[in-house]
RNA sequence: GGGAUCAUAGCUCAGCUGGGAGAGCACCUGCCUUACAAGCAGGGGGUCAUAGGUUCGAGCCCUAUUGGUCCCACCA
């Protein structure tokens, strides 16, 4: 068994050799097993545009970790991996390096377009895919989809003429948000609002038939081109009188009716509102409920068009407000220009200011399809981790309004709708129908437009198992179990996901959505290319390796909260892979060339029962935390378990019966297998969070294993339990450090040996603390140690140390310091004083004993005798220490 | 305007259903002890934002206040 491991972990090239081990041999894969339980993840589609971010790297992290967890128990994990065809984005890059060779988009046609786009996909939209692949996820490559694949188009084919037969879907012409750079309507979910600096420009219109005028504040004076009225509240004593009149509209002919709604506000502005129903939503609804003229002053590129614009036509949106400000000023029109910041809608990609426009579109009816989706949350039949986005996505469904689907861009899902050239009749059809139903003429042609690149991830979790089709996987594997995001795309997809698995299959896509927050850099800011601040995942990768990078995106972080990310944190990370690789060299280089056997009970001393107790708690605490989605906490166990415990105490306790192997062979081999047990537990409790490192040394401590990532979970076993070895242990400890500390204390130097006595009057625990004495001599820097049940044979001039249920002396000879001891004791009997007091004072408060939970009472009393004891131990070796003084 | 969330050691953050304040990094003091200096052993450092309340007991629950972050929302 003659592995030599270096002596520090280089991940490098271990983690490629392992990762395509790990693929070869399919151990990412599954299939349909009815013997197994399923569990699976569908991971978030990442767009093909984009290159690995740290979000994806703690996206993806998080799933790897589930999936590899429950892998290991046993059930049967399915990852399916997969990209989406990113509508917009990806329209815009295309166009954009088609612009760069001189090539315009328009020119090119529609066809050549769409192969141009797919070449791009080919070439560049696997990048992310491979990328994941360094990190480590085990998502089964077998089934990689694609949002634009045969199945996943067919799927939305489906989903869009069911919708559309039953009711669902509509074509409408409605107020929509508009891009007037990528030139296509966006959903509500797709705009951001943010608050800008901007004006109030307050404006007189003219009261027709009057010297008087109606003063208006607006933000947006170039919109006055499209004003239809004027609107007033109902109520209000000042315009009471005029309601019915008209104005005259300035800078054009028109004259428009002064009408009272409810809309209006009294209290803001100057209580008169122009009402524009063609480019703002409100105005619309006013403009519907009085049936006002709906006119668009505006070309899809935002500039001002022909038809209402006079003077005006084909200048910008803003140069347009500019010249039609100035003529108001010099026609005596503008009473005043006041500073006002608002929000404005900007398109989520671009950051373009969105054009309210009305519009021909498609749009979802999403009142009744919301309805299961919130019941989903209010049954607990769908849970968030953590709770509390429970509300947001509850607030987002309770106020849906109806989500325009249609994109009027080229790459993406065409809507299966055919038009007849000649009487305009609409058929929506899997297929072109070649001829009109209506009329009978054969000019039908399809409907320009593409769909909301959400449209077909909302169909992930199913179409990716085979969905339309009744297949075995999406029988076996769906619904799925865990999905795993961020909270910024809880609206975009989790919503709609969840209310097309209800519409489409019954049922809810998955039952937990575990929510993460955002990686920012170390001051806290948001990752942005716009910044410079991010931090590229596959570099941290390479210099610090992909389990350093995976540790350092789960340490310290509660679910759904944001995280800093900055070097020192990935250092600390991958010291800690190397501790682990280390001590697993420690444990193979002692192992090397020995027959480890099968130990009799009787051979394991009180540290090797120790251990074992102690790494199957861990064992139980840890399962339990994962099963909470807590996976911050139960790394930090492993953590602690794996560096304080088993490398801080137990290996150095190991460390004597292992060189003295000749002493006691049998000894040595309980030991070696302790060591090599534990270390078999610990690596795969470490597993999900640090596959490779774990894997490696795996590979190397169990030669007669396939492999750790497809061994099984440890579970709690009631045999390595040991109460009795946990109390020696933690005694041990506790004189192990006192020793420690009264030394540096004393500047004792490490060469300088010095007999350790503990007086310990329990006959159990002294039997047990002397199995440990060559041990504790190594670490406590003794030349011997002694425990016994009296003081006998002990200088009175040692150091002492009180613990509890024992005294620990270590006579110093020339080296004791009395003042400086007596010092030390005065310190500690004040804190011993402070404790009793503490717990003194809890037990005499009747309510405390009466009401506090009778284990908790029965804690206190024994803290306090042990308190009392270990004051009574110090109180007499101050007295013998001052009469010896004076 | 509505809602969420945070405020804990110099920094970044944990702290599970209330029962003696924790980690990593940084800092100070000793150590190259035959697994590891990416390490070992010790140490300093916190009225858990403020004010009330509930409770035998509050970092944790309730209320208010202050300050920060985020989301939602049509106030022209």
């Amino acid at each position: 068994m003659s592995q030599n491991l270096e002596k520090t972990y280089n991940p490098k090239e271990i983690e490629s050799k392992l990762y395509e081990n790990w693929c070869e041999k399919k151990y990412f894969h599954a299939e349909a097993d009815r013997s197994k339980k399923p569990f699976t993840i569908v991971m978030p589609p990442p767009n093909i545009t984009g290159k690995l971010h740290m979000g994806h790297a703690l996206d993806n992290t998080l799933q790897d970790i589930l999936i590899r967890y429950k892998r290991m128990q046993g059930y049967n994990a399915l990852w399916v991996p997969g990209t989406d065809h990113a509508a917009i984005s990806t329209e815009v890059k295309v166009t954009n390096q088609l612009k760069d060779e001189g090539i315009d988009k328009k020119e090119l046609g529609r066809e050549k377009f769409l192969e141009r786009t797919w070449q791009w996909k080919e070439e560049y939209g696997g990048t992310i895919t491979s990328q994941l692949k360094k990190l480590g996820t085990s998502c089964d490559w077998d089934r990689e989809r694609f949002t634009m694949d045969e199945g996943c188009s067919r799927a939305v084919e489906e989903v869009f003429i069911k919708l559309y037969e039953e009711g669902y879907i509509y074509k409408g012409s409605r107020i929509i948000n508009w891009c007037p750079v990528c030139k296509t309507s966006l959903s509500d979910a797709e705009v951001e609002h943010e608050e800008q600096d901007g004006y109030f420009w307050h404006i007189k219109y003219p009261i027709v038939g009057t010297d008087d005028y109606l003063e208006i504040a607006t933000t947006r004076p170039e919109t006055m081109l499209g004003d239809t009225a004027i609107a007033v509240h109902p109520d209000d004593e000042r315009y009471k009188d005029i309601v019915g009149k008209t104005c005259k509209l300035p800078l054009t002919d028109r004259e428009i009716p002064i009408i009272a709604d409810y809309y209006v506000d009294k209290e803001f502005g100057t209580g008169a509102v122009k009402i524009t129903p063609a480019h703002d939503p409100n105005d619309f609804e006013v403009g519907k409920r009085h049936n006002l003229p709906e006119l668009n002053i505006m070309n899809d590129d935002a500039t001002i068009n022909e038809q209402y614009g006079g003077k005006y036509a084909g200048m910008e949106r803003y140069e347009a407000r500019k010249a039609m400000v100035a003529d108001l000023k010099e026609q005596g029109l503008l009473v005043k220009v006041v500073p006002h910041s608002h929000n404005v809608g900007t398109h989520d990609r671009c950051h373009t200011t969105v054009e309210p426009l009305i519009k021909q579109q498609w749009f979802v009816r999403m009142e009744e399809l919301a309805k299961p989706a919130i019941n989903a949350i209010k049954t607990g039949e769908l849970k968030f981790v953590p709770e509390r986005f429970d509300k947001i996505y509850l607030h987002w469904l309770e106020n849906i309004r109806d989500w325009c689907i249609s994109r009027q861009i080229w790459w993406g899902h065409r809507i299966p709708a055919y038009y007849c050239e000649e009487c305009g009749e609409m058929v929506v059809a899997r297929e072109n129908p070649g001829v009109c139903p209506k009329c009978g003429c054969k000019h039908m042609i399809q409907d320009e437009d593409t769909l909301d690149t959400w449209f077909s991830s909302a169909l992930w979790p199913f179409s990716t198992l085979g969905w339309p089709d009744k297949t075995e996987d999406l029988d076996y594997f769906y619904p799925t179990d865990v999905l795993v995001t961020g909270y910024d795309i809880i609206f975009f997809w989790v919503i709609r996901m969840v209310f097309s698995g209800y519409a489409h299959t019954g049922k809810a896509p998955f039952h937990t959505v575990f929510i993460h927050g955002l990686v920012r850099d170390s001051k806290g800011r948001k990752m942005s290319k716009s910044l410079g601040n991010g931090i590229d995942p596959l570099e941290i990768i390479e210099q610090y390796g992909a389990d350093a990078l995976r540790m350092t995106l789960v340490t310290g972080n509660a679910p759904g909260n944001d995280m800093r990310f900055y070097n020192e944190r990935v250092e600390a990370s991958r010291n800690f892979a190397n501790k682990v690789w280390n001590a697993s060299r420690f444990i193979l280089m002692n192992m090397e060339g020995k027959e480890i056997t099968e130990p009799k009970s009787g051979d394991f001393n009180p540290a090797d029962r120790w251990i074992m107790s102690r790494c199957n708690s861990v064992v139980k605490d840890v399962t339990e935390n994962m099963d909470k989605f807590e996976l911050g906490i139960a790394l930090s166990k492993v953590y602690d378990f794996i560096w304080d415990e088993f490398c801080d105490w137990y290996i150095e306790l190991a460390k004597y019966r292992i060189y003295h192997a000749e002493e006691n062979p049998a000894g040595a081999n309980a030991t070696l297998y302790t060591l090599r047990e534990v270390l078999k537990k610990a690596l795969k409790l470490l597993h999900p969070y640090m596959p490779f490192v774990s894997e490696e040394i795996y590979s190397k401590v169990a030669l007669e294993e396939e492999s750790l990532m497809m061994s099984q979970w440890p579970v709690f076993e009631e045999a390595w339990e040991d109460a009795e070895a946990e109390t020696v242990l933690e005694h041990y400890k506790e004189i192990v450090r006192g020793v420690r500390n009264v030394r540096a204390e004393m500047n004792v130097p490490n060469g300088r040996k010095a007999t350790v006595y503990v007086v310990c009057e329990d006959a159990a625990l002294k039997d047990g603390l002397m199995l440990l004495a060559e041990s504790a001599k190594m670490m406590a820097s003794a030349n011997a140690f002694v425990a016994q049940e009296d003081k006998s044979g002990i200088a009175d001039d040692a150091v002492s140390v009180v613990v509890p249920d024992a005294t620990v002396y270590v006579p110093l000879e020339e080296l004791i310091d009395f003042e400086q001891e007596i010092q030390r004791l005065t310190k500690e009997e004040a804190r011993l004083a402070k404790e009793i007091a503490r717990a003194d004072g809890m037990l005499n408060n009747e309510k405390f004993v009466s009401k506090a939970p009778e284990a908790k009472v029965l804690e206190e009393r024994e803290k306090l005798e042990t308190y009392k004891q270990m004051m009574e131990q110090v109180k007499e070796r101050l007295n013998g220490l001052k009469n010896k003084q004076v």
